[in-house]
DNA sequence: CTCACGTCTGTTAGCGCTAACAACACGCGC
DNA sequence: GCGCGTGTTGTTAGCGCTAACAGACGTGAG
């Protein structure tokens, strides 16, 4: 046919050999000879032959594709890391195909890997960076190669993750050594991980500085609640130092701190989170923590592809440490 | 198996028929019994039995997935494409493949598609902004459901785009309505169809409005690049409005002028382009013109759809028309 | 010279499903 | 009664591939 292209026996018809004998090449069998190899590789170029998937991932009950699952592709984090993780799976040959759910609930997430399984999918990467998306995890059939990113750290399902409180805690450190008496929060939403280790990095600074904790500012990812935050911040007149969850809070804090005429870093210093691309660019340009997306994405589909192969998948745990960026949104206090 | 459940023979026998009247009920034949029907649909449920994609795709020629071509799926625009066409697809039963491309050549566009060609995917939607993609289009095996999403105009492929004309003639419009002599471009890259259409608009409105068409500056997409840009605007006294081809790059030329003291809206103007979440929290808050992602991916969607069901694939073309979302930085010029 | 063994290649079966056809019961008009 | 259409179900073949086995051939040991 016209639009499905040749199928193995043409190929093999055209070489001079069994079907089975293309299957051993394409398969990269030891026991063919040298020449007959030449002879189907040629045969292959010359038809134009690509293997059809469908029929080896019927056969061998699994396709060469990865199944992710995420929440809001759209937001810069999950965004950077499916981008990684297509990048890094088409290096090794796995397409990747996406499964983007609404709400991180159970029947949600258990829907998304389901639909993935129908298509009878190499392995499962879950980015499930929320409470409820655990308890999904652990009623999968079992089996399934699966690892999740930014996920549940008491759970026994294979891990890789952004090690949030180490970047919160220095991000705190930052701005503690800097002169700043305490450092207040803006938290992403509560039932995040993320969220949960940056407060967690963030409080442990301030109790290694003997720092007091002022109360959290629990807002969402967006710059809007960012905006809403920074405009009690601003009217709060101890607050010197400001750490928010990721680099769109920050945008919003510093718009409504500057409305209120308070100038970054003179007045008060700000720490984001996550790089973003724009963070240089803010006014001023922020100081804020890199994650380090590819590392996940390599480690994640590492642990990935050692399950496939071995089949057996123990619950690994990789962690994958960020970096600070010093830029100019952090300086000493005012006296 | 434990991991693969249930096939349909197992379907089959609890149900007390054969495997094809279980095929019958999955795919909605008339003519099965209502009794009948029932009782299958029991099965299925009291198994957790799942259709197999691959064997389906296997016999059918095609399987219920969606192969998705584009380059970075980091920057905003092309995230939230992805993201619609995902969401949009999901809900037509359909999962989504990505195959994100380093450079949008000839060579590496044909490679993407084929890779899905090879999945027997039931057609494919190519995220291809630029000018080299659209060869690689047309040697395309002919009868494979095709859209082009921000593509060529001049190609006879099926196209979905946002208006990027319209936008710009807009944005450049309310700037001149709002007392400016004229406007300044910064541009995105040059091989970019939305580049080419924003400075397209831009031209045409300048014209209409009898106003002198200042030089065009050409950046990237990125806020680095609008800094640079933003770093000469500013040292020209006579710019007093400027149109950039997105809001990262507005959001550098904000940093630039922000820098050199000039203030926006009072001593400059500034329209960007895209309405990413965050345009809403710049200092100060972006005019800016909203593409409506949602209703690109659903127009390409349906066409797609279109083109499966009906096998054939006229050459239709949909646009999309933006919308200006007036805030803060565009006001009169100073006299 | 024969037999065992390794190397290479071909033949067969079957993965789970759909499409095409066959079979059967039933009711209708003649 | 017969033939015929209609609704419902079962049977068979085959999609393109891999795995398992079978066969052909050459090589070296006995």
């Amino acid at each position: 046919m016209a639009v499905h292209g040749p199928a193995m026996t043409d190929v093999a018809r055209l070489a001079g050999v069994s079907h089975q004998t293309v299957s051993r090449v394409l398969n990269g069998h030891p026991n063919v000879r040298e020449q007959t190899r030449l002879r189907v590789q040629a045969a292959i170029a010359e038809l134009g032959y690509r293997p059809n998937g469908a029929a080896r991932a019927l056969v061998t009950g699994r396709s060469q594709v990865i199944g992710v699952v995420a929440q809001n592709t759209t937001l810069y984090g999950p965004a950077s890391l499916l981008a990684a993780l297509e990048q890094t799976a088409a290096e090794q040959g796995f397409a990747v195909s996406v499964g983007s759910v609404r709400n991180l609930d159970h029947r949600s997430i258990s829907d998304a890997v389901e639909r993935h399984l129908a298509h009878r999918v190499a392995g499962i990467v879950v980015i499930a960076p929320v409470e409820s998306a655990g308890e999904a995890l652990e009623r999968l059939p079992k089996g399934v190669p699966l690892v999740t990113v930014d996920g549940d750290p008491r759970r026994p399902v294979p891990l890789v993750t952004v090690d949030q409180v180490a970047g919160a805690r220095e991000a705190t450190l930052h701005l503690l050594e800097a002169g700043h008496r305490t450092v207040w929060h803006v938290s992403g939403p509560s039932d995040w991980f993320d969220s949960a280790g940056r407060i967690e990095g963030w409080r442990e600074a301030l109790a290694m500085a003997g720092a007091d904790e002022p109360p959290l500012m629990p807002a969402d990812w967006s710059a809007a609640s960012g905006y809403r935050c920074g405009q009690m911040l601003a009217r709060m007149p101890e607050v010197t130092a400001i750490f928010t969850a990721n680099d769109h809070l920050a945008l919003g804090v510093l718009r409504a701190l500057h409305e209120f005429g308070k100038r970054v870093p003179d007045d008060i210093s700000l720490v984001g989170f996550d790089d973003v691309p724009e963070a240089a660019y803010f006014i001023p340009p922020l100081t804020t923590v890199r994650p380090d997306f590819d590392a996940v994405a390599r480690a994640s589909l590492n642990l990935l592809l050692a399950q496939i192969e071995t089949g057996g998948g123990g619950a690994l745990r990789q962690t994958i440490a960020p970096t600070l960026v010093a830029r100019d949104s952090v300086g000493p206090p005012r006296r």
